[in-house]
DNA sequence: TCTGTTTTGTCACCTGGGTGACAGTTTTTA
DNA sequence: TAAAAACTGTCACCCAGGTGACAAAACAGA
């Protein structure tokens, strides 16, 4: 998640920014604690000290990933997701104000800040993608065809995917019921699109094929 | 779409800045024209100078507005969204590496990216939410509080809202067919939470008496 | 190897909503 | 003001996919 090689967090500790650095206070929290949620909740500007942060938008029933922020990363406390500490965290927190006024003035501070937007808007694109695909089926295909193009090993019989997943896991991946992918999983292997060995292993001996019956949905 | 009075424009043109200023080189694209589509293309980094450009993300058969850029934003055409013209316009490119060298220390620009980077962002969120109301009923009544909301009218019968559009463009911001939407309405006035006064204007009575009925799937 | 637990495959059933069709209404245009 | 075009309401029909149920299979211990 880094696009700077320079640290946010010795930057600002560095000597000239004393003053500035004095504006942030320290808060720590405990793994699983909620930084912030939407609605409730003081309207802040944090940077991650130590620990990992997820953040993720949520409903009733689902919830998205949007990104984890770790050390340096910058967010604010005022937004429409969830953020919660994965682990025993630290962070600096400053009013919007205060960081108004003294920080955005700093292209470090800003670049860092930039970083994070764009990853988050990255994989709000892609949560994007995958709420638009109409059918179980389509997004079924993309979800097995992307894991692939990430994490497949070449094998003889095809490209192995590994993800360690149940049905039902992979049901609520493509927001669909464990029924559903089942049949649809069902479904592929007797196209012979797909090969299943063993529990969340899969083998796809042709992935262009797979693909192309995923979501060309001609009207 | 401003956080900053100063004008980015403005800020690049004074005589410090020369040499920066001079990175950039001017482009021009008429009413409609492409700056960038997901896919092809270089990857550059533009300003706009004059003119507005819509941003959004295109599928087979949905747009999805993700925002309007205008004098002073950043944007990149390196990215899975459509930006195109809505009149004639003038913008100032240069190329990832020589952005990334020269102008991510200037805090002014790296302001006007985060602005950007934020607006779309919050945009891409609300779409998200759009997206994830499964049933079309909860996606219209929200759709009709939200924009009561925004543009909304107190009047002796209820709040007024005139949007001009027809059930069917209705029916496509909200995902769903004419016929659908074209019952979901007359169910809503029927149930007395709506009232149509003409083409494309309707009167909420109790805006969130209308709201308690979308979206409370009580499971 | 036997047994309880988790994961799967499949079926029958039901609902939401897309589609085409068509008539009635409103608006535009000539 | 008549004719054409654009909207709107409804209906009958159909399909994807959610749900509950239950049996088969796979696994994990002991």
């Amino acid at each position: 998640m880094k696009f700077l090689e320079e640290n946010l967090l010795d930057h600002l500790q560095r000597p000239e920014f004393a003053d500035l650095f004095s504006a942030l206070s320290p808060r720590a929290y405990s793994k699983g604690a909620y930084l912030s949620q939407p609605g409730h909740g003081e309207n802040l500007i944090f940077i991650m000290a130590s620990g990992r942060v997820r953040v993720y938008l949520g409903y009733e029933e689902k919830e998205f990933n949007l990104g984890i922020l770790t050390k340096g990363d910058i967010y604010s406390t005022h937004t429409r997701t969830f953020v919660q500490a994965l682990e025993d965290i630290e962070i600096l927190v400053t009013d919007v104000a205060t960081f108004r006024r003294n920080m955005v003035k700093d292209p470090e501070v800003t670049a860092a800040m930039v970083r994070v937007l764009g990853n988050i808007l990255k994989t709000s694109f892609s949560i994007i993608d995958g709420l638009v695909f109409k059918d179980a089926n389509s997004r079924l295909v993309a979800l097995l065809a992307g894991e692939a193009r990430k994490h497949g090993v070449e094998s003889e019989a095809g490209i192995k995917v590994s993800t360690h997943l149940s049905v039902e896991q992979l049901a609520r991946l493509v927001g669909s019921s464990r029924q559903t992918v089942s049949t649809l999983l069902g479904d592929l292997v007797r196209a012979g699109l797909l090969v299943r060995s063993g529990r969340g292993i899969f083998i796809i001996p042709d992935l262009l094929l797979l693909e192309s019956v995923g979501g060309v949905e001609h009207s």
